[in-house]
DNA sequence: AGTGCCGGGCC
DNA sequence: GGCCCGGCACT
């Protein structure tokens, strides 16, 4: 999930900043303006800082209506079309001066009260919504940097910040957690955002942090997903128990009873940054005539050694609950066994 | 609470 | 090996 909000207080802003930034975002027509009604201000994480959204006081959608005069404390407030720098192309690589920025001034403010110890690691990037630009940082001061020197041409004093980048720039949470949510994908991706995709996640947190444009990652979601389980690998079968009488399923033995594919495919979009005012209806139709998909997201991850992830939980029906407990003679030997059934597969 | 079944015990 | 069950994950 990720959610859009300033990072600092109100307070700590001048107004007529604060509402000459918004009027110049919102008139950039960006598609990462995010329309202050949509933002999510109690979330299900709820730890982020409150004092969230920029107007929140005051009536928010004032502010986006207001035609903005010239602000005196920015004379080269910039027209969104701004320096040559702002047409980077995606995915290039990140100004020199970014990376330096980054690795310095990190240290300063690492400390955020970012909620770290969540249980799923969840990671903040910080997000630069100029226009044309996704640049994506791992830390505030890094965005900042970013936006003050590449966006608002404040190159001599780098390190002076007034607070303005603050409206150029959103927090995106992206979560990491790779296994452990086989069934986390299989939900209906709640219409509220994402949890943004795990494959954009090599990122190593300290060196590197700055990831190219995280929009256009929709790669990696491979729909290879229900197309190919039974060239897979090793779903062990130890179990022998396959003696039984009334009709042998052929091939059962070599993959996985309870027929549940494996796949590495993921099923959410991959990075969706909270820029943008995710409309409530994303994606994922899921209640619809959707055939049950099969499709559990299983990551094949090989650190997880010994604690056995359980399989996704075969559905169907399997003999104990078609012949019930008193036709227990009727079930296959597995399932009188208590192992997995070998009649039901699927 | 019900169910599927892994892990492990007993013979 | 066959057979059974405790216990846990999942629904």
């Amino acid at each position: 999930m990720t959610f859009l909000f300033y990072r600092k207080s109100s307070e700590e802003l001048d107004m007529d900043k604060v509402t000459a930034a918004m009027v110049l975002t919102s008139l950039s027509t960006s598609p990462l303006v995010r329309s202050p009604p949509v933002r999510p201000n109690e979330g299900l994480s709820g730890s982020w800082k409150e004092g969230g959204g920029v107007p929140s006081s005051s009536s928010s959608s004032g502010y986006w209506s207001w035609s903005a005069p010239s602000d005196q404390s920015n004379p080269s407030t910039p027209s969104p079309p701004l320096s040559a720098d702002s047409f980077k192309p995606y995915r290039s690589p990140a100004p020199p001066d970014d990376g330096i920025d980054e690795s310095e001034v990190s240290n300063l403010l690492f400390d955020e009260p970012i909620p770290r110890k969540r249980k799923n690691s969840m990671k903040v990037m910080f997000k630069c919504l100029w226009k044309n630009c996704g640049k994506v940082l791992s830390t505030a001061a890094g965005i900042q940097k970013h936006i003050r020197t590449i966006h608002l041409g404040r190159v001599g004093d780098s390190d002076y910040s007034d607070g303005e980048e603050d409206f150029y720039y959103t927090e995106i949470k992206l979560n990491t957690d790779s296994v452990a949510d086989g069934l986390s994908s299989l939900a209906p991706v709640s219409p509220s955002q994402s949890l943004a995709s795990p494959p954009t996640f090599p990122i190593p947190e300290s060196s590197r942090t700055e990831t190219p444009c995280a929009k256009t990652e929709t790669k990696l979601m491979t729909p290879l997903s229900r197309s190919a389980p039974t060239t897979l690998y090793l779903v062990h079968t130890d179990h022998a128990y396959q003696a039984t009488p009334p009709m042998t399923i052929p091939g059962s033995a070599k993959f996985t009873p309870n027929g549940s594919s494996f796949s590495i495919s993921w099923q959410s979009p991959p990075v969706t940054f909270t820029g943008i005012p995710v409309s409530p209806t994303h994606h994922h139709p899921v209640g619809t005539g959707e055939q049950r998909q099969h499709a559990h997201t299983v990551l094949s991850s090989p650190p997880r050694g010994t604690v056995s992830l359980r399989k996704p939980r075969g559905e169907g029906k399997k003999c104990r609950k078609v012949y019930g407990m008193e036709n227990r003679d009727m079930w296959c030997t597995a399932c009188r066994w208590k192992k997995a059934c070998q009649r039901f597969i699927d």
